[in-house]
DNA sequence: TTAATAACCTAGTAAATTACTAGGAAATGT
DNA sequence: ACATTTCCTAGTAATTTACTAGGTTATTAA
């Protein structure tokens, strides 16, 4: 269970180009340095930033990247699906197509936590986690949340 | 965003064992089979399954495994946390110590989001989920759990 | 008591993925 | 013209994943 450091150097940087309210672009030597990491590499996540429509790159001295869209309309699920596929297990592997009922279960079961997780994380946005919303975060324990819905209903 | 297949190896071997009502022990050459997996791999799932006591072992004829707990005591995120790690986000890398304010918000949602998947996945377990409560799963369209909260408190 | 069965244990390894680096071409502002 | 910065392609080392191979020990049934 994890979260690929692509993905979270690119959320790291979009946090970053959230905080910048004028359209001033940020070059990514810039963001390089402050987060120590290669600018190539950086290079190839705001590539895929751009194709999926997230920023917007200008060339040329002065330039760099700024956010295509307001931060209200970029969530954290835009962000990994842009760098990291999102997995989907509704398809079958190929090596061992799904025969049993306990796969069956359990694929039903993987398909459902990616939902919530998705869902979850397309509820946050940069500007809903921007600044200092990180301390009220740490208050919420957690537990509002908890799933208890599932065990209810098989009762 | 993903789940290992040894996770998956090892929930579709434990939902079947729960499906065992009785104290019968299934051998893993009979699970190899049923699931497509070789032998070797299942045994070190189940190495692992075994010193975390979700299983027991039963060697001879007529061995195999059982549960060492009732189903309803054993969760998903029980079985995932016996056979991977379940990443904790909480710890710097070593070779890029955190210090920028971006990196610490993210790190900060990691936390969260891995706090609030456990707890899903906890909630889950072999019972709730056996048999055919997955047609049940499947009604519930997932939005009940929208984490609205966080927008609704930032806002 | 012997043979079959099945867990238990350790080591190695091929394939895939991750996390990069290298080096250049094209655009843009001063 | 020149510096700057995005844009693009290819390669690669390290790590992880998903196994295979081959043996030892315990247990049961004949």
């Amino acid at each position: 269970m994890r979260i690929s450091s692509k993905s979270r150097h690119a959320i790291s940087s979009m946090l970053e180009l959230g905080t910048r309210n004028d359209k001033q672009a940020i070059a990514l030597n810039e963001l390089a340095e402050t987060h120590n990491i290669s600018i190539s590499y950086l290079e190839q996540i705001f590539a895929d930033l751009r194709t999926k429509g997230l920023v917007e790159g200008r060339r040329g001295p002065g330039g760099g990247y700024v956010l295509a869209r307001d931060r209200s309309e970029i969530s954290i699920a835009d962000i990994i699906c842009a760098v990291d596929e999102w997995v989907d297990y509704s398809f079958n592997s190929p090596r061992a197509p799904t025969v049993n009922q306990q796969a069956q279960t359990a694929l039903g079961l993987w398909n459902k936590l990616s939902q919530q997780i998705y869902q979850f994380l397309s509820s946050i946005t940069l500007d809903s986690v921007g600044r200092d919303n990180l301390a009220l975060l740490d208050e919420l324990a957690g537990d509002e949340l908890e799933a208890t819905y599932l065990v209810d209903q098989a009762a």
